[in-house]
DNA sequence: TCTATATGTAACCATATTAGTTACATATGG
DNA sequence: CCATATGTAACTAATATGGTTACATATAGA
């Protein structure tokens, strides 16, 4: 699967701003991602649309969190920066002479929708605070 | 996300497998998804390498279910088709000086386990008779 | 007021993946 | 022997991702 990082990412970012409990600015969020400040700005801006966090402008500017981080559940997180489903349909249009065929998104739609809602669940039920204390006693991995 | 569309394909390859009840192939499968003969044969030697379909050489070749429907779960389709796990973590090394960013890929891997097991567990749950089950009920949706 | 430094975002690039396609070696029924 | 199937390699166009540069704008503080 071509999975990409942004939840990864998004992740990572709201963990650093839990334990931080301040501003932090994009150039240290960078800096604990090991990327470039734009691709954290650009993560920030999904997570601001969703409230998930505030940010300040100006040369003390960065970023907070926007709610308390016990009631922030890695669900919100990851609809910040995932648009669509785990799963995509076949690209191309139905073969009109076969009933299989015209049929088949539907079908698959009860499937991707069960899929899609047991994953959301999972992720309500994990709180970023949750996270906070992982973090604690997590091992080492560098 | 860039989900890609291997996993809906695999399912409505295996479906028309157990609709046909009998060799079916690959220019025949391809017409029911829309496609090229070479992306469901592509998709076929998964499935045959996950032991979900046998497969017959020469001019009356193809391909078959290699188990009774009702024994074979969309998981098994899932992993035959899709490597890895739904989401990937970030690029990078970890930042050796920062202690969260060394944690991360611990605590990120709890929560993608557990998303990767509530998923496997939901499709585990759906067997390719339900799909077939399914098609007779299903909306027409060319 | 001026300056340093932050956010927000557009634009561009290299890389990777996907699905589609052509081509061909091999297998097999009739 | 031949028509036609599988299996696979190789190539392509389209798309997505993450990284980067550039710059308009905002703001704290000297």
């Amino acid at each position: 699967m071509a999975a990409n990082s942004r939840f990864a990412m998004a992740t990572h970012i709201m963990t650093a701003l839990a334990v931080q409990e301040d501003l932090l600015n994009s150039h240290d969020l960078a800096d604990t991602l090991n990327t470039n400040p734009v691709v954290v700005r650009r993560i920030l801006g999904d997570l601001h649309k969703a409230g998930l966090v505030e940010t300040e402008s100006g040369c003390t500017g960065g970023a907070r969190l926007a709610k308390n981080k016990n009631l922030i559940s890695l669900f919100e997180v990851y609809a910040a920066v995932e648009s669509g489903g785990l799963f995509a349909y076949n690209p191309n249009d139905p073969n009109k002479k076969c009933s299989l065929s015209c049929k088949m998104k539907t079908v698959l739609s009860h499937v991707f929708d069960s899929a899609n809602d047991a994953l959301a669940e999972k992720l309500k039920n994990i709180k970023l605070s949750d996270l906070v204390d992982d973090v604690d006693t997590a091992t080492d991995t560098s």
